[in-house]
DNA sequence: CAGTGGTCTAGACCACAGT
DNA sequence: CTGTGGTCTAGACCACTGT
């Protein structure tokens, strides 16, 4: 039975079951451990690493989780057999793109201080009339219009009144005014472009575009942004891995 | 603090940390807790059940990865203020419909074992020329199409020779036969609908559709089933709960 | 049968948030 | 400071799988 090589330093900070999932993960994305193959037992993991078998099932589970391992009971543990995708998180287009290395760029349509519509009202489940900001901008990627977004947050969460949106992501603003987006709801769904749609973003009418709806809640629960995007199909797609429980 | 009843049959198959998630969930959704509200501390909870501290945490953590509840150190756990949507689990299309009640059925246009094309050779991870059987069905709501379907599973998988699909789903039988699906990888995009795809979904020629690409690993990590199919976005769309951890 | 993961206990210490 | 969730230990018994 393969074991990688998995050094631990009991003085970090960072969690036991974290450290050895990372180098789990990374022998199974070196080639180290490749599709098919079984993995020690966790019992066996936990003695030579020398740390509690529910903290070796956590790190498992974490791999589990992110649809690189698969467990069955009374057989072991096994390396999917599948290209590893990045899992959908709760991230922005923005930070996907900076991620990956390539170049983009933000024009700002809109930014104004306006009384909730119904739908967006009724999205972040505030009464219509309550102050949000409309945010609405085009995403380009080296110069190639991507994505065109609009976005309403209550004024109650934030003032986006002085922010320069050509410069900073939305979700990057919150995370530096230590506001933590953590579950979000999102419907994906297709339809034509509009006149004004396939102008700003560069097809032709009636093109086919991939819309996402998204309502974001932070860590005490308020629903705090809800987005309506629109992306160009040739250059964007929506990639997810689904694990089973 | 208010805590809601929980009642546990230790003598249940069911273990600890489900019913009481079960229980929770249940009380959620009939408004017992409501948004915003701040459910008592694991400890507690954890003393009022006669569980220990980590069951307790099990169960907590099966709502916060539902997207139901957010945890916050030094503060405590509150119900997020969302609306719950069906999470995104490892099921078809064809249960998802049955369960919400509608009245589906499925037109078989191609069902035959080919040798595998490029295509579905690369996703399956199998070489060129393997055989695979190739499905193509159309399944319809209510009589109205919604979507078409191309499927290919490895001969290797099953044997699907014999099976009647216009009563059965490629999920439902991949259960009777216990194949258990665990991982799947998923693209979700959008394109405009040729003449044939028009036709057979009843939609005019070059209006959009929402594309799906999934590719589903069983319980010993085997790619099983690769799908390529199209839906009507009037009638269709994709929701997701993503929750940060 | 032996080996595996699934569940569970009864504690412990720590980091962080709010008072 | 107190209270919270985050991490961790060192065991235990059980259910399921394959031989």
């Amino acid at each position: 039975m393969f074991q990688p090589q998995v050094v631990l330093d009991r003085s970090s900070p960072v969690p036991l079951y974290f450290q050895v999932a990372e180098q789990l993960e990374r022998a199974i994305r070196d080639g180290d451990l490749v599709a098919g193959d079984r993995i020690a037992n966790e019992v066996a993991w936990a003695d030579q690493l020398g740390v509690s078998r529910p903290t070796m099932r956590q790190a498992i589970q974490l791999l589990v989780d992110k649809g690189m391992l698969v467990r069955k009971r009374g057989v072991g543990t096994q390396v999917v057999q599948a290209p590893i995708r990045r899992t959908v998180e709760l991230t922005s287009l923005y930070d996907d793109l900076r991620r990956t290395g390539h170049h983009t760029t933000t024009d700002v349509l809109d930014l104004a201080l306006v009384p909730a519509d119904e739908g967006p009202a009724t999205r972040l489940g505030c009464p219509v009339g309550t102050p949000v900001w409309r945010l609405e901008r085009v995403r380009r990627v080296d110069g190639q219009p991507l994505a065109l977004m609009r976005n309403h947050v209550p004024a109650s969460v934030t003032d986006l009144g002085d922010v320069d949106f050509t410069a900073t992501g939305l979700y990057e603003l919150f995370r530096t005014r230590a506001i933590h987006l953590r579950v979000a709801h999102q419907t994906i769904c297709a339809r034509l472009a509009d006149r004004r749609e396939s102008r700003l973003l560069g097809v032709k009418v009636a093109d086919a575009l991939l819309t996402m709806e998204r309502t974001s809640y932070d860590d005490s629960g308020r629903a705090v942004e809800h987005a309506d995007h629109l992306y160009r199909p040739d250059l964007y797609s929506y990639e997810t891995t689904l694990v089973d429980r």
